[in-house]
DNA sequence: TGCATTCAATTGTACGTACATTTAGGAAGA
DNA sequence: TCTTCCTAAATGTACGTACAATTGAATGCA
């Protein structure tokens, strides 16, 4: 059994990583990932510096760790955490720029499809605000949401022309969306809504979907196709800096 | 100053975060961070808390410890964490699955645009590798990275067909990206692209660039076309707290 | 003055302890 | 059999200590 030479300048703790990546990639450890304390059995180190290197290991979020059940080795799968996505469309949302959107409709509607995915009845009414929404005098994005009638009553007579979703939701209905999730992919538009955005034949836009929740509860389940020729999303940067980077497009 | 709630259920690294990002944001720490003692004073919480706290905060790489020497600020302005975007493509380079790539070219160019985009001189060499990247039997992505050839050298005779890259990089050259930015776009490939990939006329697909720093150095630039019709990018979001996903993860 | 040395400050590493929180599973009782 | 409760196990949080490694400034000497 190969241990750990604490003569060595490398850190316990990056020793340990080394091994564990080592076993990690045999697959020894896809059943099932050791627990902290038998780590600190086997390596004779504390727990302290096992959980330094696993901290520095799952770098490559290749673990999971679960409080109560133990540590498990993550899997490939293909839905995979964007995190940032969110707060970068909510800041196009919350720029001044952008206030400006026709709305296309604002009904109440029953969509099952739709229902469902927010765990509610197949005919629960929903109400469906449908906008284009601006950024200057172009058009930016297709945006659709749906909000179950029972929440969203007090807002079918909002003008929704220069007024912000979520800012009325709060004001009108007292919830605000405080968590959820939302996926992206690449799409080319129908004609129709390449006609709303401006887009010739062979632009590409990007497809939002988006579930939001409050207090755990779906509240809003919401669609939205950016065009993507004009406006990039860059994940997290820093207040203030935005990336002056030349493109290079292999086109 | 009982600036730290011991009764809440948040943890007092997570509080102590907050009131430090708070300061950060007010420019208070331009100057000069507090060390961790004299956070200790302030907060009259462990060492180990206000590390766990910087630790956390320093997740956006806004701060640089040094040993000896204290917490400076970090005023580099593309210095991001990698975190959402890139743990979703690595989920793909590091599950042992979908390892298999088709190396492309494996050259030294010099490429002025994508030099500048590292800070680095026009003339610069840098090495390129592009993959074609496969998930089965389907291709994924198409994928280049441009290193400097400085700290890339070590790699011009690396099997790339089977080998993650970043791994490589830090087995031979001795540094793994830490931080960094990635935006991303719609695109509709290129008939090239296009047939690589086994996309019809009609397939649109996302287009990645990204910039990854190690200790403030820009060492890598990558753009990945990658097909949007067979996967889709999930992210999970919780408005005020951090990022769900942060929670279970050691780090 | 110039140079080398010393020393205090700061972060990194590593150990220890204790308790909280969550989970899974078994025990006990209806 | 089913449900409820309890316990053990696992990770998370938080405290403590000590020493190592590095830096920068102060000190002392030629």
């Amino acid at each position: 059994m190969p241990l750990l030479d604490r003569t060595s300048s490398l850190p316990l703790w990056a020793q340990l990583e080394t091994a564990l990546k080592a076993r990690l990639d045999t697959g020894e450890f896809n059943e099932r990932f050791p627990t902290d304390n038998e780590l600190v059995e086997e390596y004779g180190v504390s727990r302290h510096t096992v959980r330094e290197a696993i901290r520095h290991l799952n770098r490559t979020g290749i673990l999971r760790r679960e409080r109560g059940r133990g540590t498990v080795v993550n899997h490939a799968e293909f839905e995979q955490p964007l995190g940032a996505l969110y707060s970068l469309f909510q800041s196009i949302e919350a720029s001044g720029v952008e206030q400006r959107s026709r709305v296309l409709a604002l009904d109440e509607v029953t969509e099952p499809v739709i229902a469902a995915n927010l765990s509610l009845p197949a005919e629960t009414p929903l109400m469906l605000l449908e906008r284009l929404r601006f950024a200057g005098d172009e058009p930016l994005a297709i945006d659709r949401a749906w909000i179950p009638m029972t929440i969203a009553a007090p807002l079918m007579t909002t003008d929704f022309e220069h007024t912000a979703l979520y800012d009325e939701l709060e004001r009108l209905c007292g919830v605000r969306p405080d968590a959820g999730w939302e996926r992206i992919a690449p799409l080319l538009p129908k004609p129709a809504e390449r006609e709303l955005l401006h887009l010739g034949r062979n632009d590409a836009a990007l497809f939002l979907e988006r579930m939001s929740t409050a207090n755990g509860q779906p509240i809003e389940w919401r669609t939205t196709t950016i065009r993507g020729d004009r406006y990039r999303f860059v994940s997290e940067f820093q207040a203030g800096a935005a990336p002056s980077m030349v493109a290079h497009r292999p086109d």
